[in-house]
DNA sequence: GCGTCCAGGTCTACC
DNA sequence: GGTAGACCTGGACGC
């Protein structure tokens, strides 16, 4: 039987765990997964020890997120540290938004971002795995991605109980192309994630460093797009990860969505999608976002 | 069933 | 510095 361990993590008072969760579909790509009804992030884990976890979170009240553990080994105190820190960060409990909602102004478009609090989304608790899914989702359906992605679990990763783990760099880098293609489905992009993997685990390329790194975003942006399988919208999406908003991250989605509201229909070049958002400066990539996917944001609130 | 067409970003090669 | 064509998968469509 498995061995469970509760505690609480606290957060801001306006903290909204859900809100967090479900502002990208990163909450639907293994390891992990959602329970809509009951507002529960689930993630299948490998802790730093190598042993294999399922944490499940969620928000009763304000001011704080309750955590279940559970192993099939032993717990030891040291874990709940572990994961208490992967939470704040996967969630962006910590990242301020106050210069962001100053930025906006009374720009009507955002007024309700404002109002509930939004910018928050959820991210991996490492930069390889935002990476990785992130060129899962580059020239494919949403439907692909969530398959590459559960199969790269599935076949690479470590297994609880009926899933798997996100694989390790190491686990990635010992697979080949060949494997990635008949197994994964991942087509073309099977050598681009292999090199990554094997740049990474051989200590050549250290992609975690992008968190704190110390360059502006376009010399960062510049490093990113040096990775094979990593173009412009890519590389956007992984400074957004990466929590710099200074890129739009353009894909044909958005492209539709923005000739839809400010368009009529319409198609708009991307220039003028760009000039629209220059205003808001280094925030201008979360306010496309967030007007993009109001309506997934706001109705959830209310209810 | 089966074949054809298309959408979805990035790479390479070539201006 | 810009761009045509190739790269894969899967879903839509017509037979």
């Amino acid at each position: 039987l498995p061995v469970t361990q509760e505690f609480t993590v606290s957060v801001p008072e306006d903290f909204d765990f859900w809100l967090s969760v479900h502002s990208t579909g990163w909450s639907v790509l293994e390891p992990f997964s959602i329970d809509e009804e009951n507002l529960t992030l689930y993630r299948v884990h490998r802790l730093e020890s190598g042993e294999t976890i399922m944490i499940t979170s969620s928000q009763a009240n304000k001011g704080s997120v309750d955590v279940r553990l559970e192993s099939l080994g032993e717990l030891d105190g040291n874990y709940v540290r572990e994961v208490e820190g992967i939470l704040r960060s996967c969630l962006g409990v910590d990242q301020d938004f106050t210069a962001f909602y100053e930025a906006l102004g009374d720009y009507p478009g955002l007024a309700w971002a404002v109002e509930i609090g939004a910018g928050r989304s959820l991210r991996c608790p490492t930069v390889f795995e935002d990476v990785v899914k992130t060129i899962a989702t580059t020239n494919a359906s949403w439907g692909l991605t969530k398959g590459i992605v559960r199969r790269l679990c599935e076949k690479l990763g470590d297994e609880y109980q009926d899933a798997h783990t996100f694989p390790t760099p190491e686990q990635l880098a010992g697979t080949t192309e060949e494997f990635l293609r008949a197994e994964v489905k991942s087509g073309y992009r099977s050598p681009y994630l292999v090199e990554l993997a094997q740049r990474i685990a051989g200590g050549g390329l250290d992609v975690e460093a992008w968190r704190g790194s110390p360059l502006d975003s376009a010399a960062l942006k510049k490093e990113i797009k040096a990775v094979k399988g990593v173009g412009d919208y890519a590389a956007d999406n992984i400074l957004k990860l990466l929590g710099r908003y200074d890129f739009l991250a353009l894909d044909s989605w958005m492209r539709k969505k923005f000739s839809e509201i400010h368009g009529g229909g319409k198609p708009a070049p991307d220039e003028v999608i760009v000039e629209h958002y220059e205003p808001f400066g280094e925030w201008k990539g979360l306010a496309l976002a967030l007007e993009m996917t109001k309506e997934w944001l706001v109705t959830r609130k209310d209810t």
